[in-house]
RNA sequence: GCGCCUGUAGCUCAGUGGAUAGAGCAACGGCCUCCGAAGCCGUGUGUCGGACGUUCGAUUCGUCUCAGGCGCACCA
């Protein structure tokens, strides 16, 4: 609406330039300065040749005249036009939070674009660690977001069950059993030797029965490695399932190789001239596209390397028909972004058309220290399930979202466990539950909201802590677009968090239910109502929970 | 040595090229005869790591530099 009369102001501001610009509108941070604003003026002080505040002052005149919605719009600052809204006008967009339920802040703006975020992805050799919980938390509210703004997401999981990794685990399920009549027997060089490794070979060995015992030691890992990565997959998707995360594919990397698509994918890179032998393997000209060094695709060994798979896997990802891709990594993966979008582009995929973000890793803090965590090693393993035990899921959650995905994360557990006015998820959701509690009192003293603010028009006179209140709702649509926009959630989790100060603020100044007062009521009831929904609406995003009672 | 991430208040972190750089925690002091005190109000702190550049304007963009972290396999 405002945007028609800066598209007015701009031919209006032709009289001194004849370039256009692209008038920037923005929400200032100060109150003191109206509700949105406008730089063009200073954008066209060098092309007219004019001070910038002289512009400003002529714009602000032609605005006037055609006052239209705007309560008054100013020049200030070196060259600013700040507008102020009809808080009558500001008001009404409570009604349509209201009505729009669940939809507002949605938008078809998306539409037609056909997603597929892969996330987690974890190794099938180990249950899930912190960091694919926190890659869990991120991934799902970006593909609820997304799916806000009519973006098609699918959420898929890869599970690397065809590689070493796996293999050893099945190396290491086997030597466990082997180790228990012949101690001497080697232990595989790296291999695992964790608790849940001889819990799950001897599981193993009891579902192989006796044609495990007649089978040679390479089918006996086979069964074993088999076995293990079920388990695993098994387990992760437990882990995930009690975590609120839903997954649309568990992708298998075996099915690529049993469909000869890693071959298939390196003679599309042979075919377009980026493949070539040396020293009895297979080469990618990677440097071609940005690398730095050249990749192996097939081993000397006659194995295919890692990144052949992969590279034919996201292929298979275009195939389905997505047109872009988005994949969380974990921090050990950054080194291999620039090897895999040259394989894209090699195959003739655009740069925007495959996005990769890194989830950084996460220190889980206890009194300050740092508690040990470490894959293979001898040190504590930290778990997602015992960290979801410890603090619960919404907490687990919104601490992964309140920073960014690309930042190393301190995971303060102490602040996490308490149930608390300093724990930041509570403070959001007793927000919520305390609008519950004000309605429900509301409607047991038979006070029915039947009142729109349209309806109530002039009559209700705002405090500031309620004009704020609004103005921070209004801002809620163009939170998530800019989270969908930007790959990361963590505005979402912020501004839900000042939507929360705000209503605290204002509940401790207006009082809602107040018989004496029935217009008021009404008015602070729908406000009221509407914040209730705008935190469900963000919370749920965020795949947390907005009780109605604490 | 090369690459990526991060340097913003005592701590943890926000900050889509704009106005006096913000929030939470921690510290101290107030506020419940009244819809949930898991709340609110007040008190203050910054060479935005440093230098140079682009710009009317830089915490934001570019180059260099310093510090911390993480990667640099015919492992995955």
């Amino acid at each position: 609406m405002v945007l028609e009369a800066v598209r007015t102001l701009q031919t209006q501001g032709m009289l001194p330039p004849n370039v256009s610009l692209e008038p920037e509108l923005e929400r200032p941070a100060q109150v003191a300065h109206g509700d949105f604003s406008t730089n063009i003026a200073m954008q066209l002080a060098k092309a007219a040749g004019k001070p910038p505040r002289v512009i400003a002052q002529a714009l602000v005149q032609m605005l006037q005249a055609e006052a239209g919605l705007m309560e008054s719009v100013e020049a200030a600052g070196p060259g600013f036009v700040n507008i102020k809204i009809k808080t009558a006008d500001m008001m009404i967009e409570v009604d349509a939070i209201r009505q729009a339920q669940r939809q507002y802040g949605a938008s078809e703006a998306g539409r037609g674009r056909k997603l597929l975020l892969e996330f987690v992805s974890a190794n099938p050799t180990g249950p899930l660690n912190v960091v694919s919980a926190r890659a869990a938390a991120v991934g799902d509210a970006l593909a609820n977001i997304l799916q806000s703004q009519g973006v098609q997401v699918s959420r898929e999981y890869y599970i690397n069950d065809a590689g070493k990794q796996a293999h050893l685990l099945g190396q290491s399920m086997y030597a466990t059993l082997k180790r228990k009549e012949d101690p001497d027997y080697p232990f595989p060089e790296g291999g695992y030797e964790k608790d849940y490794v001889a819990a799950t070979a001897t599981a193993s060995a009891d579902a192989g029965g006796a044609a495990l015992r007649e089978m040679n030691e390479g089918d006996a890992i086979i069964h074993h490695k088999e076995y293990g990565v079920q388990e695993m997959v098994k387990r992760h998707q437990k882990s995930l399932e009690e975590y609120g995360v839903k997954f649309d594919r568990w992708f298998y990397e075996h099915i690529l190789h049993d469909k000869d698509k890693v071959q298939a994918v390196v003679d599309m890179l042979r075919e377009k001239g980026h493949i070539y032998e040396k020293d009895e393997a297979v080469w990618f000209a990677s440097t071609k596209f940005g690398d730095d060094k050249d990749r192996v695709l097939k081993k000397s060994d006659g194995g295919w390397a890692y990144m052949a798979a992969d590279i034919a896997y996201h292929v298979d990802k275009f195939q389905r028909g997505y047109t872009e891709l988005v994949d969380l990594w974990g921090p050990d993966h950054h080194g291999y972004i620039a090897r895999m979008q040259a394989a894209m582009q090699a195959l003739g995929y655009k740069p925007e058309q495959f996005i990769v973000h890194i989830v950084q890793q996460v220190n889980l803090l206890e009194d300050g220290k740092p508690v040990m965590m470490s894959k293979r090693g001898a040190g504590k393993l930290l778990e997602m399930d015992d960290l979801l035990a410890d603090v619960g899921r919404d907490v687990a959650r919104f601490f992964f979202l309140m920073r960014s995905t690309d930042s190393h994360l301190d995971f303060d557990l102490d602040l996490a466990r308490q149930h608390s006015e300093d724990n930041p998820v509570y403070y959001v959701q007793y927000a919520h539950a305390r609008i519950c509690s004000i309605l429900k009192k509301a409607a047991a003293e038979g006070v029915v909201l039947t009142s729109t603010m349209q309806s109530l028009g002039d009559q209700f006179r705002p405090e500031p802590e309620e004009l704020a209140l609004v103005r921070q709702l209004t801002a809620y649509p163009e939170i998530v677009e800019v989270c969908a926009r930007t790959l990361e959630p963590h505005g979402l989790a912020f501004y839900l968090r000042d939507l929360a100060t705000v209503f605290h603020r204002f509940y401790t100044v207006c009082r809602v239910v107040d018989a004496s007062q029935p217009g008021r009521t009404q008015a602070r009831l729908a406000i009221a109502d509407a914040v209730r929904s705008i935190l469900r609406n963000g919370l749920g995003l965020l795949g947390i929970s907005a009780p109605e009672a604490m």
